[in-house]
This record gives structure tokens, C-alpha cells and sequence, in this order.
DNA sequence: TCCGCCGTAAATGTATACATCACGTGCAAA
DNA sequence: TTTGCACGTGATGTATACATTTACGGCGGA
């Protein structure tokens, strides 16, 4: 199993995730045992294994008398759910300028802004490379908070794919908007760094919650266009409503 | 099943999760489906839900390749874990003095601080009934967010037995210092109910993040007490080091 | 001595048969 | 018509046998 191979459970949570994920079963739907071991081709064990396990993402939640349901996200979760994200962004943020941080630490954040900037001074931006800079920024960002049940709160908001930091980057259709949404965004987190290592404890805080504001407006802008346009956004193809 | 009864995996969830919480199941404890079957005398499968239930609650965690460990809190993490519910209580209290609030929940409100008034006018107060008076309300605050992202990760937080609002306070032993702490949160209680009110969405976040730092004060001060009269705190039976 | 291979034991992964529960449906009686 | 019960259907709950994996220790060879 440690070659390519998966084990039932595991593909059967891929499986699932993905198509809970991009709206193939849409929220409010739900889900049989025996349905889903047939449409997957194993036993309702490995099942039963992949259900318990989206229900601890939060994808799933359990029903009345057993069985799971698909959880709905409305518009407006959406929003609250990237605000709460600024929330717990800036607490941690706030804790790393009141407790202080290592040099190590800081050394690391410094590191991973420097090659956000490598990346940006390029012609056209690898948005894939991007992305997973940015969310080892935003995990760096979690870390020096120090505290770990903060950092593990911060994990779960960010699995839900339309709260990641990376969320809706790769759904912008005007390349030049999306280079100044990314320079400015780049500003932010060297200034929340910076008020991190001044022990500016307010600043960063508010420095961070104003950061996870901006993928609000972000979705905010990108739900405006017009219903066309809206149909690609992978981050949102679960919502209902 | 709606009689007495409960499924073997209800029971084994029950059980488990009393072990885990009064410490009989140290943290860092790597739990075997074939020893908690053999224990319970029940087989595997209904062990196997209840392992997975436990760590939906965040008392277990999934090891590198399969299998359940149950988590360690050290104290800084209680500490945290408080401050956090206080994080996320100023943020619905916030939102609940931003968007406004209806009428009926108001009521509810004010309806749940006169009957922990009433309790608190008696000579001697009942505990349990003050504890789920005091959980009630801050139920409700949750509510008055209008955020079901963050009422769930009030829920989810909370359900912590350490950092429920309602921790620590069978643990008191100086009863006229525990009657003047819940005097102090009753008062507390009804400023942001106030604030909430009035609009005042400042106010209502920084007196329901102070409301959370009282309750970090009393968990300090019972661990600043002897080693011989921490014993019996119920609320800290689980913590390691 | 050290390294690597293989075998064994103990753990989780899986399938399946059966038990039990929950809910709807239809019939019968008031 | 309405109420309530009985029963069937389809779901989850449970036990168990077997498969597979992993970790570890001993043994052999370099």
C-alpha cells in the first residue's frame, strides 16, 4: 500500500471530497451506505470509513438517526466563514506580536515573502506555484501564533475550499485585476510580518483580519458577474441556494 | 432503540469518552480496536464508530497510519483554548450588536438572564441548575450572531469540557468567592446583552472576550492552589505534564 | 560488526451475513 | 373521515472471518 495503491477507504474519500467538493452531490443530499458501496464497487465498510472521516472536515454531518447528510453552504456561510478566517488570522497574528517569536520563525515568514516575490516579478504568474506559496505563508502566519489549538481551529476553516487563502485565484478572468489583487495582498502580508516583528500587536491583528477581507470582496466581485461567468468558480460549486 | 436502550456504539462512545475526560485514558494513549472491543465486549465495528466519533469531538486524533491517540492538552493549551472562546464569543456578540437582532431573540435573551437572576437571589445556589442556565445563554449569544460557521464553532470549541463557559465551577471550594464570580458574570452577561442592544458592537466584543478571560482567571487561580486541593477538579482530569 | 532480508505477530482494512431499527403505508375500526 | 396499529421495506447496527499491511526481531551473509 505504500506503492500507488490506496486502500478502499482512501479512495472512496477522494472519490466522495471531489464530488462534494465540485457539486456532483449537491449540499442537503443524503448519503446511503449501500448506495454508495455499489456506485464505488467495494463493501459498505470502507464506506462507512470515507463518511466518518468528511464528517470530521465538516463536509458531511450526521442525521437524526445515523446516516450523514451533505452540509448546504449558502452565500452568506461563505462570507462569514472567510471573516471568521480573518478572525482567527488575526488572533494569531496578535498572539505572535504579544508572545514574540523566534528568530527561526520570523526567519521562515521572511523566507516564504521572498519567494511570493520571486514569483511575482515574472512575467506571467504561475498561479499553481502561487497558491501553495501563499497557503505555507498563511500556515507559517498559524504557527507563530504558538498556540496550537488556534493553529488546529485555523486548519479546519482553511480545509473548506472556498476559505483557503488560495481560494478564487485561479478564477479570475482579468489577468491584470488579479496581478494588482496579488501585489496588493503580498503588501499585506509583509506588513502583518512586520508589526509581528515590531510586537505591534493591534496593527497585526487588524492587518490580518483586513487581508481575509480582501478574499471577501474578492468573492464578493467575482459573484457580481454575470451568471455565465459564474459557472466555472471550482471554489464555489458546492454552494446552494 | 428509543426505549432505555442504547446501540453498542452509543455505549462505547459514552464510555470512551468518560475515560478520556476524567484521565483514566492518559493522553498520548494509542487506543487498539481488538483491546476496546475485548474491554467493552462488544466486537470491533461499533468500536471502530465510536473511535471516529471521538475524534469528530477533537479527543482523539488520527495516528500516521491508521488507528486513534488520544489528544494531550498541556495547560497553555486550556489557557488558549479559553481565550479562544472568548475570541469567538466578542466576534458573535460583534455581529450580533453589527446586523441587529430580532425581537424574539432579544426576548430569549433577557428571558434566560432573569432566570439566573432568580437562581442567584436563593441563599444557596443550585450549581447544575446555574450551569445549564449559563450554557443556555451563551447558547443563545451564539445564536444572536446570525453566523451558523461561527455558532458551530462556538459548539465545537465549547464542547471541550475545560473550556465550556460553564467549567470549573463545581470546583470551587471558598463559596463566598464563587458567589461574587458569578455575581461579576451575571453582570457581564447583561452588559453585552446591552451592548448588543444599544449597537454597540465594540463594546459588545471586548466585554464578552473579558467575560472569557474571568473564567481564565478562576481556571489560573484553582491551579495556583496546593497540589493536594487540585485533585478533585473534574474540568482538568485530562490534561498531561 | 553491520546491514539487509525474511518471517512472524499484531494491528488495521475489507467483505459479508445477519440483527435490529425507523418509517411509511395501508387496512381496519371507531 | 380519522385514528391507530400492524407489517413490510429499506436503512443502519453488529459480529465475524479473512486479507493486507506494518513493525519488529532474528538470522544470515558481507
Amino acid at each position: 500500500m505504500s506503492d500507488g495503491t490506496l486502500t478502499h477507504t482512501q479512495r472512496a474519500l477522494l472519490e466522495l471530497r471531489q464530488k462534494i467538493l465540485n457539486g456532483s452531490i449537491p449540499g442537503g443530499t443524503r448519503l446511503y451506505e449501500v448506495a454508495l458501496a455499489e456506485d464505488l464497487q467495494i463493501s459498505r465498510t470502507p464506506v462507512r470509513a470515507a463518511l466518518s472521516q468528511l464528517a470530521e472536515e465538516a463536509l458531511l454531518e450526521r442525521g437524526k438517526g445515523g446516516g450523514f447528510v451533505v452540509r448546504s453552504f449558502a452565500l452568506a456561510d461563505v462570507v462569514d466563514t472567510i471573516d471568521l478566517r480573518g478572525v482567527l488570522e488575526g488572533t494569531a497574528a496578535r498572539y505572535a506580536a504579544e508572545r514574540g517569536v523566534s528568530a527561526e520563525g520570523l526567519a521562515g515568514a521572511e523566507k516564504a515573502l521572498l519567494e511570493i516575490d520571486r514569483l511575482l516579478q515574472r512575467e506571467t504568474v504561475d498561479m499553481d506555484a502561487y497558491s501553495a506559496l501563499n497557503t505555507q505563508f498563511h500556515a507559517v502566519l498559524a504557527d507563530l501564533s504558538g498556540s496550537i489549538t488556534l493553529k488546529r481551529e485555523i486548519e479546519r476553516i482553511t480545509a473548506l475550499p472556498f476559505a483557503s487563502p488560495s481560494a478564487f485565484l485561479e478564477d479570475h478572468n482579468r489577468l491584470d485585476a488579479l496581478a494588482r489583487t496579488l501585489g496588493a495582498a503580498q503588501a499585506q502580508h509583509r506588513a502583518i510580518i512586520e508589526a509581528i516583528a515590531g510586537r505591534e500587536s493591534g496593527r497585526a491583528e487588524a492587518l490580518a483580519r483586513e487581508h481575509a477581507r480582501a478574499a471577501r470582496r474578492n468573492v464578493e466581485f467575482l459573484l457580481s458577474q454575470e451568471t455565465v461567468l459564474r459557472e466555472g468558480l471550482s471554489s464555489l460549486a458546492l454552494l446552494t441556494g
